[in-house]
DNA sequence: AACGTGATCAACCGCTTGGTC
DNA sequence: AGACCAAGCGGTTGATCACGT
């Protein structure tokens, strides 16, 4: 059986909001907070529908809501948080204040997508794209893909670091479960697998991306890197996708605001990363790419 | 000026998630 | 345990605008 639609009640409009609409909407909220969204439309006199009302006001009506084009700032961040989570709107949108996750989605579709396909890149994995040689060639680690598990190693130590300080500062009850969290995760066959990389070497590579070119083959060779090792990587990389970055949004609202700070410093750890500070390249019109080189520069 | 085309973005749709009973 | 419901989320659509011919 399926879910009844929403709007399914004759009567109600759609399509664009009027400014008469929006009004009773932001007065009602301003009064009466948005409460039930399903019996909001009703008590605040609009003919709408919850949901509808309850985008109008997350996406445009909100008093936090910072209007007006990105900034080439905001544009990295949203690149950077795309490399790291992925089509989630929500939780990028979480690192833009004031941005709403339909409008980063928008702005991913309409320019950033369309800016790294120009310039020859998979907008999904950050890797260039396939050539027609065809699938069962396996591409080299392209210099993204190592930076990409850099960044994700260096988010797991940090994780992991985080949690063990943690423990030793604040040994209470429901910071413990989270913490214990990364310490297990820490001990898993996964944190076995990060262990082995060399992290020592790992640094060596986080070298300033005017060395990108030469030291990328360096890391490949001395941080365990290679392609051998590409399905270690990739495991490593899902499970942290899945596991790791998704735990903010287990984390309970009450218990997490430390936790929370912890993964935010994580985040910050991985937006610092040397290697993925110079994107220049925003700044320049499509047009002005004539190869690959200049992206590959940035990471 | 009229038309066609592509870009933009607000809004919708439907699936998923999490809470409650 | 599972049914139900509200809210959240990501993908998609369509109206509008800007620009080129």
């Amino acid at each position: 059986m399926g879910r009844s639609p929403c709007c399914e009640k004759e009567g109600l409009k759609k399509g664009p909001w009027t400014s008469e609409e929006d009004e009773l909407l932001v007065k009602y909220i301003n009064k009466h907070g948005h409460g039930n969204w399903r019996s909001l439309p009703k008590n605040a006199g609009l003919l709408r529908c919850g949901k509808s009302c309850r985008l109008r006001w997350t996406n445009y009506l909100r008093p936090d809501i910072k209007r007006g084009p990105f900034t080439p700032e905001e544009e990295k961040l949203v690149i950077q948080l795309h490399a790291i989570l992925g089509n989630r709107w929500a939780a990028i949108a979480a690192q833009l204040p004031g941005r709403t996750d339909n409008e980063i989605k928008n702005l991913w579709n309409t320019h950033l997508r369309k800016r790294l396909i120009c310039m020859g890149l998979d907008p999904q994995t950050h890797e260039p794209a396939s050539t027609p040689a065809g699938p069962s060639k396996k591409p080299p680690a392209s210099p993204s893909t190592r930076h990409m598990t850099q960044w994700e190693s260096a988010r797991l130590e940090a994780e992991a670091r985080l949690s063990t300080e943690s423990l030793v500062c604040h040994p209470h009850p429901a910071r413990f479960l989270d913490s214990d969290y990364f310490l297990r995760l820490w001990n898993s066959e996964v944190g076995e697998s990060f262990r082995n990389f060399d992290m020592k070497e790992k640094i060596v590579c986080q070298s300033p991306i005017s060395q990108a070119s030469t030291s990328t083959t360096k890391c490949a060779s001395t941080s365990g890197l290679t392609v051998d090792n590409r399905d270690e990587e990739i495991k490593c990389k899902n499970f942290i996708k899945t596991e790791v970055l998704d735990v903010n949004t287990r984390s309970d609202s009450s218990s997490s605001n430390e936790v929370e700070d912890s993964s935010e410093s994580a985040l910050q750890l991985l937006l610092d990363f040397p290697g993925y500070s110079d994107m220049s390249f925003l700044e320049d019109p499509v047009d002005n790419y004539p190869d690959n080189e200049s992206f590959f520069k940035f990471y």
